[in-house]
DNA sequence: ATGTGTGCAAATAATTTGCATTGAC
DNA sequence: GTCAATGCAAATTATTTGCACACAT
């Protein structure tokens, strides 16, 4: 990690009121420095090179902790299972990310335009799901009324 | 279930070459009756409001068949783990639907427009998450050489 | 010194699998 | 009759938690 790295990292943990540990600094490092779209497993094998006494909890915790700061975010959503689609209708997702909720939108309200079928690398396109991420009105309101419990 | 319901569930079954069970059924009217974005463990609490014995298994089974026949999808494709987006620039998802492999695509070459901050409800926009769903260029070329390979 | 962070092991949650039995075709 | 589907229990995988000790502030 370069010192303008090292900076910037200290800055985000103040700014998140996170502690500078080892442990943290090198788990950063490897999210910055891994390409894709890594799990905890992987990012857990990449910090053992490092700190080769890491445990996975600790990968776990901090990356909670990061997503919660909003110094990285996860690829999208999980809610711990699977979840079936049972409206059968074309529509999109507003995710609140605050309580987690997922409600239906029509796609005429974002007005999305047409994307074309086949994208460049040759992807062929059969469907467009699109998550609206953002804070519901009900924690809106809630955040209004106890400021500090939006996570 | 109604008598058409009944037939449209049998014709499902067939072109997906599935027997036609009383599990697999309810299920099916399960799933079709449910609002919302049920987790396997909703459907299973459901399902055996009308089979006691039902099995847990029985509905995971079934659901992925649903899923792979594209007789329902999933809210979002699940990885098994959780996954942190580490590329910090913004940018979209083409998802490959046969091989889960995700690649970033950048937001201009989808074209898409500027969405409202404030949607109706009273929703407020913080993000735009796309996700293409479709198949890869590499799963495209290995379809045409061994039909049948794509789930 | 104080409290947060870490490592470990155990606990929990989510999902899958093997196998004997049942039921659809 | 044949083979896919089911139920059950055990196995896996993913994630969380409690707690004693270490380290950052």
């Amino acid at each position: 990690m370069t010192q303008g790295e090292a900076t910037q990292f200290r800055t985000l943990c103040e700014q998140a009121g996170l502690a500078v540990t080892h442990q943290r600094q090198v788990i950063y490092e490897v999210l910055c420095s891994i390409e894709g779209h890594p799990s905890p497993e992987e990012v857990y094998a990449r910090v053992k090179r490092s700190i080769p006494s890491v445990s996975l909890a600790t990968v776990y915790k901090n990356l909670h902790l990061f997503i919660n700061s909003g110094i990285f975010e996860q690829v999208s959503l999980h809610h711990g299972s699977m979840r079936v689609e049972t409206n059968q209708t074309r529509h999109h997702h507003l995710l609140c990310t605050s309580c987690k909720t997922i409600h239906d939108i029509d796609p005429e309200v974002l007005g999305l335009p047409e994307v074309p079928r086949e994208l460049p690398g040759g992807f062929r396109m059969e469907r467009l799901a699109v998550d609206v991420l953002g804070i519901c009105a009900r924690c809106q309101a809630r955040e209004a009324a106890e400021p500090g419990t939006i996570q």
